[in-house]
DNA sequence: TTTGTTTACATTGGATACAATACACAATCT
DNA sequence: AGATTGTGTATTGTATCCAATGTAAACAAA
């Protein structure tokens, strides 16, 4: 006898699945703002029926990724500047207020992971690699509070943010910035000192903010009325 | 021709009123704390097949009002003493900064009916009566700052909490301190004062914490191990 | 008595079928 | 032409049915 051990409670049912895999295309880009998400396409897709799909729909719609209007389907969620301007807003006192609660719980082997994903981050190529490897050094610390409460609305308005930070991270002043601004975090929380820890965090989100509110206003700004002649199809 | 205008996107699915209902009934502590959601007595309750109840449950179990475990069904999921400290901590800044960012927006009006929200929560008898005027009086408030995304998090942990301060309101004592707070509070978004409104505010809700905390683990701890015989039918 | 096994039943997950609605386009009228 | 109405099709909402799983009672074995 030779098999694979697998933990039956572990298998996830079909919704699960669909709703993963909708969430990931959603956060990663993958999707426009405004594109519909049908049902039966999904289904199609997973070999399943439209039921799990509503379900994984269903849960998109209470995050806030898509908007579910009744008998004309879900779209991808999009976020207005103002919109924008808030959830910074909110994201900077909550996570804020997250590494100061972690940072008396972190761990060495915590902090090594975290200069991990820093220094991952830091030499990753792709925009998509690096908003990934970007959240896992933020959440990392955060997870060592042990709040998740905390955590679930951290990642509920990355989720929904995450995708509009690529122009950002493939700039290199950006990157930079990031960067130092994550190794000052890093070390912080490797003296032990939740209140610089907490303020640097708060500045960072708030540089995040300032950046990319100036980057979404210009490039409003350069399409006054109508989209460029040879954007047409 | 002489009809009442009826908007028709208004009217509402089933899965909505489902939702409606059982969030209402959790809120109001009328379903105990593990409770189990049966889809099948739910549907015929509403008249519906279960999948519009299915889709509701999901999107209670979204809010962590329910937890939904696989092939088992849904309870009513209960808050553990270490989260409420989690909880109350975070209600705690995203309240006071959302009552931060208010206060400049304030109308007359606004002012005006959280003062008839105070004076109708003083004098409610039954403590159903004073949770919902206590939270429309702060949620009004918050209403004022125009910021969806800050009060979507605060409604959502105030749904998770509200049943389970129906012990602490139904205390004169408690009734006192909070239309005491209440009015103080109230007092400083008159006076258009923000850091006061957060202040008072961040202090309101520590003091519920302290209160419900305390007021949980000495009832814990008068049921040690088993519950009294008399107790048991 | 206690433990393990079988079996029946209750409940949830998902597939299929049908109803309700929106949208696009043709037909009609002025 | 322009507006209005009818019609067909795509899509979503819900009901019904079946499959997969959990639960507990009945039963057998120690």
């Amino acid at each position: 006898m030779n098999f694979k051990a697998v933990n039956v409670a572990e298998v996830r049912s079909a919704t699960e699945v669909i709703f993963d895999a909708l969430r990931q295309a959603i956060i990663m880009g993958e999707m426009e703002d405004g594109a519909p998400l049908r049902q039966e396409e999904i289904a199609k897709a997973f070999n399943t029926s439209r039921i799990p799909v509503r379900e994984a729909i269903v849960r998109l719609e209470q995050l806030g990724l898509v908007e579910n209007r009744r008998y004309k389907g879900a779209v991808v969620a999009a976020i207005s500047i103002e919109e924008f301007d808030e959830i910074l807003d909110l994201r900077s006192i909550v996570e804020c207020d997250a590494i100061r609660r972690a940072v008396p719980l972190m761990t060495p082997e915590i902090l090594a992971q975290a200069r991990n994903h820093l220094e991952s981050f830091s030499v990753a190529v792709g925009p998509a690699e690096r908003i990934d490897f970007n959240r896992k050094f933020h959440c990392c610390l955060y997870e060592a509070g042990q709040s998740p409460n905390y955590l679930k609305v951290i990642n509920s308005l990355l989720d929904r943010m995450d995708r509009y930070l690529r122009a950002q991270l493939s700039l290199t002043e950006g990157m930079e910035r990031a960067t130092r601004e994550h190794e000052a975090i890093l070390k912080a929380c490797e003296d032990a000192d939740p209140d610089t820890a907490a303020a640097l965090t708060y500045g960072h989100v708030q540089g995040v903010k300032a950046s990319l509110l100036n980057y979404l206003k210009s490039k409003r700004k350069a399409v006054p009325t109508l989209p460029e002649p040879t954007m047409a199809k």
